[in-house]
DNA sequence: GATGAATGAGATTTCATTCAT
DNA sequence: AATGAATGAAATCTCATTCAT
């Protein structure tokens, strides 16, 4: 009945990911212990909050970005940057359920990401796979975009993010005309991960919890 | 205090929109209702349910949506796509609370926009402003990956969305290459908005309510 | 089934009180609802927090030892004194539930309390009842020593603080000699009220509580 | 790390005081083990349940105060009373953590405290330092009355009671005039001691526990 | 014997919904 | 028709207790 440690942090995190996929971010901490096996009891040593448990989510998806940016800056040819975008779309597709939350963190890890994408981006620039005027932050957005797909269309048309980004790549192949809008600055992109949703009144956003007595 | 029920109703859903924008679809019908100026009594008489309440405001969307794709189809020299992109997406920025329901609902209204999206696509081929090869799944597709990015930078970079849709009509552009993936079908479309989020295991999604004693 | 709104909050006191007094503070807030005869809701409406619950019931016994400590002073003489502390005393057998918390709030009452203690202790020596070396702090233990009793005694024997009270006032009588010990300073009283119980760790002390999602 | 069991049990004896005076008695058995330096399993071992450690801490208290009460009678001239008074008080000053459960039980050790005071109250009367109508259950009840000064202001005035007890010492010397009210009987110190806190529905008291899967 | 991970009942609190007024 | 007090299910989180290691 009892099992190694570890093992039950990894069972709680692809039970979130699985049932956060299936009901939201709203679903109860009580069902993803259920699926996981385990009493709530366990899911709360390993995670203080339910707050901790999706953070946990988003960083492995961060994680495994930057991990996948870092290996696409030793591909040649300047095709790192697109075999990035691919690979990570692939991995946010196999993780909706936390993606509500995947850009709505104060973390460095996103300033990490966004270092390497900027490498990516000069690399694919100098090689004239990519147009001259695109910024790192439009890169960034790219990822916004592709998780707009994946959320929507993940459960029926897993792939449907793919022919979407070759018309993107297209779209950012060299051109003979710069784009019409300015691109965002990076502190403007920081402002964004910082943190949204802000009261309208007062309210906090992560709802409270609960203490006996 | 009293007001005109017609006048109530819209009072609600801007509201609703307000407060949604604000604190997320978790926000509760009592803060919409004290923002709308009338008691919860009222707003249950206007929508019976929360979920009614959501559904109206993602038929605003949807219902400018096809209006402004109809105005588009007037437009001459191939352009009422771009036009329609621009001015759908400029709107939803303006309705960010209730877009995560945007294209999870099964409504017919879906399938008249995708009717007119078809039209104008046509439109845009047959002046050459748009590759031959792009389908009218491939323009929803588009739809919800602008959503993706006014949900994450509506509040701090209103118009971030502009310049990625630069990209994306460049992307779609006429080229002397094919895309690489297969579109979606119009019925694999079809399936997507008909209804996402079931349950894991017979759990079903909005939360239930009470009756007095 | 509706019931006038002050009546609940009447009711909810009395059940609290109810309550408290056979479960002490850690008895549940259904418990007190359901003793109360409405739902947890209707608590909850009356009273934002359990703590707050349990602060209006310590007002109830703290401005009802004020009220009577004033019509105290009217007493010719200098039996006010004595008065007060059998009053006080007896409205405190009835309000057992909340004595843990009652001298440890930081409240002005409690301020106010002493000031008008301090008149009754003066006029008290004016007419030669009590003894010269007699302090205000001296009077406000004696209250905290009453409810030592009283908590322990109210259930089976709930008149057994008059007898105690009999002997403390002997002692309090004129006497030639001095109390051997120091009387405390109001300071060290008040930082007595203003807060007790503080972290062995950087635990605060009312346990914590829970939200929905 | 491996000590002798007896080591343990003081270890954790001396731990939960330290605890549950910081925290009060809701303080968590694992940070009572925490601080004795334990796992809660050896606390288990100990104690078969945390009711049964707190029950440990009051028989060390009801203990010394018997053992207290013994060498009281020893002295000369009638003041083992007062003198056992003084210890007693003192000693309790040092455990708070335990007081509201110590005359909450139900305890033969009360019994043979109650034979010993008798004793001295006797050899108090006979050398006139004491009144003659004090009873013995007069005296417990002083116990009480200490404990609620000790409870409420040992924290900021650690010698608060002893002034208090100046005075009452004070109001037991012999007097003209008897007491205005009668003194408990014994059997209903008894009632007192022999358990309060009944449930007020059928709910007992000690939270209920678990049992793994 | 000792450990502490696991358990799940139970505590507090929120909020969609109803209905007396 | 409008109001908002009342309801209670359900959510998050804690902790006494057990038992595999």
């Amino acid at each position: 009945m009892r099992r190694d440690a570890a093992e039950h942090r990894e069972q709680l995190l692809a039970a979130a990911l699985k049932v956060f996929d299936a009901h939201g971010l709203d679903a109860s901490v009580t069902e993803i212990a259920r699926v996981a096996g385990v009493g709530v009891g366990t899911l709360y040593r390993n995670f203080p909050t339910k707050e901790a448990l999706i953070d946990a989510l988003v960083h492995q998806v961060l994680d495994a970005t930057i991990t996948m940016a870092r290996e696409a800056t030793a591909l040649p040819d300047g095709s790192g940057l697109e075999h990035f975008l691919e690979a990570s779309a692939s991995y946010q597709a196999k993780h909706v359920g936390c993606l509500p939350r995947l850009w709505d963190t104060d973390l460095e890890a996103v300033t990490t990401a966004r270092a390497l994408i900027a490498l990516l981006l000069t690399d694919a620039k100098k090689h004239h796979r990519i147009r001259k005027d695109l910024t790192p932050t439009d890169v960034s957005i790219v990822l916004f975009a592709l998780r707009g797909i994946i959320e929507t269309t993940q459960e029926r048309a897993p792939d449907a993010w793919r022919r979407h980004l070759d018309i993107l790549i297209a779209g950012m192949r060299p051109a003979e005309q710069d784009l019409a809008h300015r691109a965002l600055t990076p502190s403007q992109l920081n402002a964004i991960v910082a943190g949204s949703k802000r009261p309208l009144d007062g309210v906090t956003r992560p709802r409270n919890g609960v203490r006996g007595a």
